[in-house]
DNA sequence: GCGAATCGATAAAGGAGCCTTATATTTGCT
DNA sequence: AGCAAATATAAGGCTCCTTTATCGATTCGC
């Protein structure tokens, strides 16, 4: 294998003509030119430069090896030129996945971080499940993944339980909240409990077994006014006192009505949201800058 | 600039996954491969692998300079394969021009030569008139040039005077020769006198001013038969008696026809064939081939 | 033609880089 | 918990690279 810095000697010499101007060239001295010729001519087994007077003339396989050379020194430039943006302090890629809820408010906040920290991040941001995301981050094709863990779940425990080699780390607690009207006699206290809303009517979600459940446990049935599964919909259906609805803590900052206020309920099961990642990529700068990011979002939020 | 064994290690380690993999399949290691791979993310500027359990996991940097050093190796291994051709013992170009005469004569023998001892080596040959067989020498279009000089033809002496750089090997000495019926009278004899041919009738070329000259010193006027520059027309007017013809001695050997016979003129200025050179590519080995082939050409030919 | 200047070749010495052996640390599997 | 496997680190030895100094060859100007 040739050594690319006897190839660049010999472009220079073919450019120049001489061995000292390559060298002034180069930054070298005469005989470090004349030696790196000489081996690029023992690796390469032929002549490749003959002396004419005073400077020397290309061989014809000097030539072809010249020409070669620039092939392999544009190849080299492309590497260090596409290698630049990864390593420029601030800039490069670094890839998320985040499930529904975290698109729309932690990530969010932590890309309008990024863009005061660090304008030139691109960050990728692809939203899908936590599990996909799990298998995304294992197979290498994402960085981060913002994952969320149902504590006393067993059925989406199962699913989401990490690779024990990925670590955690902790961005918030989403609590499940009851979306209300401002006026709501419920809304003048900090938190709200179950029970106090037997009488209400709901607008529910298709997936609604654990709040069916919960109602059951807090001793009532509850009446559904509607159903659906947008976020924004049940908002709006709140605020026109259609019914309540329940709601993550980190959906419910998505959309800010004010005639709809959100109360955490009592004695419910928190959500853990966490990222998820190689443990060693935090030393990679763009990771890390999205992390602290993260953190930052999810700390704001919580205070 | 990348270390092309540094690229070569990254594509390895990307290609089995772990270092010591790596290692075993470069026939060094594992701490060598550590060393390289260090050495890589410092001239990169940021982490291209982190580690990943017992493995290593490449980061998207690191997998985008993998891809690219698949590039430059592919042009190193180009550029290995292009030269393979040169270094070749035996093979490889070499790039010769001749005049017209030599052309059918020298260089064809030399080529039978070259045949036998060196099969695999290519002669490109390119026919020239001296003066521009000179020149593509000087610019490095050829590696060699089979020339000649007219002793004492003021004209064409002016025109081929070669560089003083430029090295000269005598090949032959080519004398003016006459052509005519192995019958003939002067045929018995080993030269030829032009007085001998005052009465005969001949067949010229063109350029005949030197001849007409020589007749008028030897006191005659010769009588024209014909009129062509073609060689091989001339040798069948000789055959067919339509008249004598007089040719270099070079040329005679390109066409035997056992009707005509040569015989050199006495006291006529001789023609010196040459190959001209540049001093150091004798050092080359194809072109040093080609020259010894035309030496023994024209020793075989002159014996 | 002859001398000065320029260019390449070579030798020796100092230093940087690279590979190895040996050992420690981390991780995964049973 | 303990063994196996993989990476990280340290130190030694060897090679390669660059420089300084000098010589030989060639060119160009007077």
């Amino acid at each position: 294998m040739f050594d690319p810095l006897q190839l660049h000697v010999l472009t220079e010499v073919a450019r120049t003509g001489t061995y000292t101007a390559a060298a002034e060239s180069l930054g070298y001295t005469q005989p470090a030119v004349s030696y790196h010729m000489r081996m690029l001519e023992r690796a390469a087994g032929t002549p490749l430069v003959t002396r004419a007077g005073r400077g020397v003339r290309l061989t014809h396989a000097g030539r072809a090896l010249a020409k070669q050379a620039e092939a392999v020194l544009a190849a080299l430039r492309a590497a260090e030129d596409e290698l630049a943006g990864f390593a420029a302090p601030g800039g490069g890629q670094v890839h998320l996945a985040a499930f529904s809820s975290g698109c729309v408010s932690l990530v969010p906040a932590a890309l309008a971080t990024l863009r005061r920290t660090d304008p030139e991040l691109e960050v990728v941001v692809t939203q899908t499940e936590c599990g996909t995301a799990h298998e995304l981050l294992l197979s290498g094709e994402i960085d981060l993944a913002v994952m969320c863990d149902l504590v006393h779940d067993p059925v989406a425990e199962a699913a989401v339980r990490p690779d024990p080699r990925l670590r955690r780390i902790p961005l918030a607690e989403d609590r499940r909240c009851v979306l209300l009207p401002a006026d709501h006699p419920a809304a003048a206290s900090a938190t709200v409990e179950l029970a106090q809303l037997a009488g209400e009517r709901w607008v529910l979600e298709t997936q609604r077994t654990r709040f069916l459940a919960a109602c059951t446990e807090s001793g009532f049935t509850p009446r559904i006014a509607a159903t659906t599964d947008d976020q924004l919909t049940i908002h709006c259906l709140v605020a026109n006192r259609i019914g309540l609805a329940v709601m993550n803590e980190l959906g419910v900052h998505a959309h800010t009505d004010p005639r709809v206020v959100a109360r955490p309920l009592r004695d419910w099961p928190r959500r853990r949201i966490f990222a998820l990642l190689w443990p060693d990529t935090i030393r990679v700068p763009q990771i890390r800058a999205l992390a602290d990011a993260l953190r930052d979002a999810a700390g704001a939020r919580s205070s």
